[in-house]
DNA sequence: CAGATTTATGGAAACGGTAACATGCCGTTT
DNA sequence: AAACGGCATGTTACCGTTTCCATAAATCTG
């Protein structure tokens, strides 16, 4: 309500291209180009307009900058929570890649849902953002081809669901990443071997049953529906699963759960049934998030180069943004078995 | 380079304040009152506006808010790092809650270091937040004051060292945490308790040893220099730390160590020398982030709400954005000890 | 050397809001 | 009845950039 007085509102004294092209005795247009590097400007101009704004340091106000010129720098992204760290870890990477491009990221998590009527991304990255990257988004793909009609553009890491081909994305090699650890416990001598996956429908879900399949098939074992237990990638989810599993009247040998937090949960459960792990039931988990070293024993994982998807997303993005045609619309992350110790080979029957 | 089509770029076919105008019938100035709740309008002619931004989606372009009001919505947030749970669930807290207050989190990770010649803050906050929220930050107290004498409104939470009186900051009981954790061993019967800090000068350090040491005294135990051993915070240094300790000729039957990582490194050093927690060495942390109840044995914490610190900052940041005066200016969150399995009455001699 | 380019620069119109100010209306007060 | 003050609304000047367009000087072209 109260009107405040400049200095003790944050706009303050801040420089603006006016006063650089002021004390640099040359227009705001010339100011202008040489800050944002475009059209001709002799180098002698350039250099005397350098030396001003290095001397006060002007930054271009980005609300300006992106009402008229409609680049804000900054970018959104929408994740369905902050702290897991699998959400984290892409946020870092995702965040350290756009500082780079001197860009920033405007967080928004859904977990607030769908409110309202107009749907969050539009609502959120009207005027506000240049970009988005949606991390494991909620929306139908009804929604990201409106978005995408509107020209908006974006890039989704790790899609949920199968989405609409022209949609850039990122992921990891999901099915790849099961097979290698599946052939892991086939290795070790495991014929019955759980999993525990994660919400049906998912691609993650789905790829790496796929991989699992294919390991078990190559290998002559044939697939047992009483083996694969859906869950929720959480680790109470995963001591659930993993409790079915135990009781079952031949239990698994090993349990392959599609997620490090189910696969802790899955080790908490072998361990309060008395069990040991890997000596009696061998556990391996996928993601390898930092929790993976810290329990007891240390999981055995697969690899998710989470960080670097992250990076990656962010790459695509600076290209589509500067209407490169893009190659490679769909970016696929190797994944690798990381060995610890909570697999071995399966003792006694 | 090339100049794109509206649809290609990012700004497209929003709807204006201008056309929301046209199609109630009003002036421009009248949809902005509406918009913004400010001024006087008539009960009518507000349902009318308010029923064309239902039907076309309407929403404040946020450069342009910015640009003119002074007012972006956006709030910087610096932290040293994501992805520590530590920082993640702060993080997670100010999302959540200037989410309610319809503002985003402009995320800005300091890893960088103080790059370039002016400060992280003046160049990150200029022309895009109107205010900040800085978790654990490095700038000194002259950059802090800078910040404050040019009109920026911010809010510290978790001060690294003593900061400015007139800054308003968020924090934890330290010393209370420490003195429980202290209690909670000496009342198991400890008496060489070692603690593993945090780095040297940190408010968190020095206050959390306050707390110690004023348990011991209490209990009439004499404090030994030799178990106060400095660390990083982090799982490697607690480890070492803790090896340290056990190398004693007369080591402690209990560690304090002043964070979660470095109680685990020190429970992982406890192991590794073939000793069991808690029957050998009693172990208790700081923080109770969800590492805490991952490990085996689970442990025994000392809970800093984090996630609430962080919507105490925002709470304190918006009470300060509209030019309460605020009354408290420092607030500090209860912090509680949360027993689990890493402590127990210490075994022989 | 005149005309066509290329290179440098400045002027000014957006961009989509906010808010100060102006205006007009209506019911009270004096 | 004139003057006034509260309410409702419209007009318009910014806010700090980018970019289009115009102009001018320098460099080619033939």
């Amino acid at each position: 309500m109260a009107r405040l007085s400049d200095n003790e509102n944050g706009r303050s004294q801040r420089t603006t291209i006016r006063e650089v092209a002021e004390l640099a005795g040359v227009s705001i247009a010339t100011v202008s180009r040489v800050v944002n590097g475009s059209g001709y400007v002799s180098e002698k101009t350039r250099r005397a307009v350098e030396a001003v704004i290095r001397e006060h340091g002007y930054t271009a106000n980005r609300s300006a900058r992106g009402l008229s010129g409609g680049r804000t720098g900054l970018v959104g992204v929408t994740v369905p929570r902050i702290h897991p760290a699998y959400f984290s870890v892409i946020i870092a990477g995702v965040t350290e890649a756009l500082y780079e491009h001197d860009m920033r990221i405007v967080l928004c998590p859904t977990l607030h849902e769908h409110e309202r009527e107009a749907s969050l991304l539009e609502r959120l990255m009207h005027g506000t953002t240049d970009c988005g990257l949606l991390v494991l988004p909620e929306e139908s793909n009804a929604e990201l081809r409106t978005l995408m009609n509107h020209g908006y553009r974006f890039v989704v890491v790790d899609p949920r669901v199968r989405i609409d081909e022209r949609v850039p994305t990122v992921s990891a090699a999901h099915s790849s990443g099961a097979n290698q650890a599946t052939r892991h416990l086939l290795d070790l001598g495991h014929r019955r071997i759980a999993v525990i996956t994660g919400p049906h429908g998912w691609v993650a879900t789905e790829e790496r049953q796929r991989g699992y399949h294919a390991a078990l098939a190559a290998a002559g074992v044939l697939p047992d529906p009483e083996l694969v237990v859906e869950s929720n990638f959480e680790v109470d989810g995963g001591r659930e699963a993993a409790l079915a599993l135990l009781d079952l009247p031949s239990p698994p040998s090993a349990i392959f759960a599609f997620n490090d937090p189910s696969a802790i949960g899955a080790m908490q459960a072998v361990l309060a049934r008395g069990l040991r792990v890997p000596q009696d039931v061998s556990i391996v988990g996928f993601d390898d998030t930092a929790e993976a070293e810290l329990v007891t024993p240390t999981l055995t994982t697969v690899r998710q180069p989470l960080a670097e998807m992250g990076r990656m997303a962010v790459s695509l993005l600076t290209r589509l943004l500067e209407n490169h045609r893009v190659e490679a619309l769909h970016v696929e992350l190797a994944t690798k078995l990381v060995v610890r110790d909570s697999t071995g080979p399966p003792l006694g029957r």
